[in-house]
DNA sequence: CAGTGAGCGAGCTTCCGCTTGACTT
């Protein structure tokens, strides 16, 4: 009988590309990620026995199994060729049990790329499945599953129903509540800046000295009128800037965001669609390295394309960021002709083209002319940068001319003690603004820094923050500040006022009332959970099971008796809050509370008619009588609710 | 005496990280 071999993949898109060069006798099943998990419903964690999980099937892959389980019978051996990570490593640890495989049978095969070269490599390579690997992994799911459900049940009994915390999401609530409170303990600075203007306005400059008040600023502004102004220094140099490395997932989802405001739901479906279509490599990656194939292929297409000049001197690799396990390589297109994409996703598929190409490209270089005009204890600064050779900017295709290349013509023309007309002096009142709420993305890369989360999560940390209503997606009100301005023009001061308005962003995330409350509950009680250092702390010790120099139960335990031993004393305490009845149906709204300016309106709740005010569960009722739903007004409402109060 | 309100119990919610369709809106 002839020998067959079954090899098993996550993902179903690396079939067609391994049947192309892998020996016939190899035959390639998907798993479609893990196959079991712990029970949805329940703990499934003996805590008292070692903490002993118990694993179940997961019910929406029972085809994919059964599936498996016949192409095993039809093999002789099975590679598992799981992703090369912890997750990889559980999975096809998992796949042994679920599919009965025996020891001899089976083999873990690790391939970073899905080329050729790499995946022979991985193949004449063979290991068995490294049960450090999948210890660490086994402790990592433990841990999340134990803070996850012995913490939220605590929140439903204390706050209210259906709350949520856990290891990722709840550090998460904290950056946007310590971000909340920058902004609101915010005390904005006043002060004032000097420009001036030269040569009938072709030439402008900033004082260097800002002034604290506005009579320092006039009396300032009023010294410039019979001033000399002599340029003291041209400083003349050749700036470079490189090209940024490729993408990875969360900078995929920042330059989305940044750009286009997409959300990075929105950037992740349409990255779905790009990477199964073929026009990009794997979507969800933490690393920034290039396979050597592809990198060979760009370096001759920037050549042919651009010429000799436009490639980067020598092969580009850039750092990776901080906890990188590089299972697959960076988002990149899979050809580098540039294609067009149909539906939404081109301008994502030109980002992302844009961005690999040009990491391989020469720097760019800019000709940057400075000069300094004396003016009392400092000076007036002027600059202006023009770009002398392209290099990188040329993939974006408006690379070319960027603005002050005007000005740069005329500071190139000046010289060294030449003595400059005085047009137009200014005077302008600043304010000083409050770091900004957050975006998704925004988010999203404070996550990638701080190492919580993976690229597969980071965009539903996001979603999940907002559906549990701990944050929500606003546009923030736009103040529009008055600020004061003086101008000096032909020897005369003129006083005016100018219009600040808060730059125009979309989608930023605030933190709810009821956000705010579970934050402040977690952080009097399980300080730790909201704690980055709980991730970082567990982190370091996955790599010490990895290693195999501790054993998963004790490191559980450890992470365990952190929050454990609270989560049982307030099992035992009284519910604190007053819960609210559920099932309100048909919401009538009466008005709004003169002092609060809460939303009060009357509905059905389960114990009968009321009128409520607020959301969430502060919400105060008052109940009313059947005949009130309908006539019930604001000024007899305010009343009832007033007493509730308190 | 009838209507009201307090109290009780049952049943629900929840994590993070791998993958895609199969479902609605």
């Amino acid at each position: 009988m002839e020998s067959k071999r079954l090899m098993i993949v996550e993902s179903s898109t690396k079939i067609k590309t391994l049947t192309r060069f892998l020996p016939a006798d190899i035959v390639v099943k998907a798993c479609f990620g893990h196959v079991s998990d712990l029970p949805k419903r329940e703990l499934g964690i003996d805590i008292g026995k070692q903490f002993k999980p118990h694993w179940r099937e997961l019910q929406e892959k029972k085809g994919t199994i059964e599936q498996l389980r016949r192409a095993c019978e039809a093999s002789t051996t099975v590679i598992l060729a799981t992703d090369p990570d912890l997750e990889g490593e559980a999975i096809a640890w998992h796949l042994i049990r679920v599919l009965k495989l025996a020891k001899e049978r089976v083999v873990r095969v690790a391939f970073c790329s899905v080329t050729e070269a790499e995946v022979l490599r991985a193949l004449s390579c063979p290991r068995k499945v490294d049960r450090n690997l999948v210890d660490a992994q086994i402790a990592r799911r433990i841990v999340d599953r134990l803070v996850g459900y012995r913490v939220s049940p605590i929140l439903w009994r204390h706050l209210k129903s259906g709350l949520s915390a856990g290891r990722v999401q709840s550090a998460a609530l904290r950056l946007l509540v310590e971000r909340e409170r920058e902004i609101e303990g915010f005390r904005p600075e006043k002060s004032w800046q000097l420009t001036a203007s030269f040569e009938d306005g072709k030439i402008s400059g900033t004082y260097q000295n800002a002034f604290a008040t506005r009579d320092e600023a006039r009396e300032a502004l009023e010294g410039m009128k019979d001033h000399e102004y002599i340029i003291s220094h041209i400083d003349r140099t050749v700036e470079h800037t490189s090209a940024p490395p490729p993408l990875r997932t969360a900078t995929l989802q920042q330059e989305a965001g940044s750009r286009f405001g997409m959300s990075p739901k929105v950037t992740m479906t349409l990255a779905q669609g790009l990477y199964e279509d073929g026009h990009i490599t794997y979507h969800r990656t933490d690393s920034v390295d290039m396979s050597p194939e592809a990198m060979q292929g760009l370096r001759t297409y920037i050549s042919g394309t651009y010429g000799e000049k436009y490639l980067a001197d020598q092969q580009r690799s850039f750092r990776q960021a901080p906890g990188a396990q590089m299972a697959h390589e960076c988002i990149r297109p899979t050809s580098w002709t540039r294609t067009g994409i149909p539906g939404g996703a081109q301008r994502l598929y030109d980002l992302i083209w844009t961005r690999a190409v040009a990491s391989q490209m020469a720097r760019a270089a800019y000709d940057v002319c400075k000069l300094q005009v004396p003016y009392r204890d400092s000076h007036f600064l002027s600059s202006a940068r023009s770009v002398e050779f392209d290099g990188f900017l040329r993939a974006s295709g408006h690379g070319g001319d960027l603005h002050g290349s005007g000005t740069m013509a005329m500071l190139a023309n000046l010289k060294c003690g030449q003595r400059l007309t005085l047009h137009e002096g200014t005077a302008r009142e600043q304010l000083t603004s409050p770091p900004p709420h957050y975006s998704e993305s925004g988010l999203v890369k404070e996550l990638e820094r701080c190492g919580l989360g993976r690229p597969s999560t980071y965009a539903t940390i996001v979603t999940t923050l907002q559906d549990r209503r701990y944050c929500e997606s606003v546009a923030p009100s736009k103040v529009k500040q008055r600020l004061e301005v003086m101008h000096l023009r032909e020897g005369e001061i003129t006083l005016g006022k100018r219009e600040q308005e808060a730059p125009n962003v979309r989608g930023r995330l605030t933190v709810t009332e009821i956000g705010q409350d579970v934050y402040s509950y977690l952080d009097k009680h399980f300080g730790c959970i909201t704690d980055i250092a709980f991730t970082r702390d567990l982190e370091l010790e996955l790599d010490r099971i990895a290693a195999g120099s501790v054993k998963w139960m004790d490191i559980v335990k450890k992470f365990h008796d952190e929050f454990g031993p609270t989560v049982d004393t307030l099992m035992k305490t009284k519910a604190l809050e007053k819960r609210i009845p559920r099932a309100i149906r048909e919401v009538r709204r009466i008005g709004r509370h003169p002092d609060t300016g809460q939303m009060i309106e009357t509905c059905k709740a389960r114990y009968g008619p009321v009128v409520k005010m607020g959301d969430g569960y502060k919400t105060v009722f008052a109940k009313i009588d059947a005949a009130s739903m309908d006539s019930l007004d604001l000024n007899t409402a305010v009343t009832m609710l007033n007493r509730k109060m308190h």
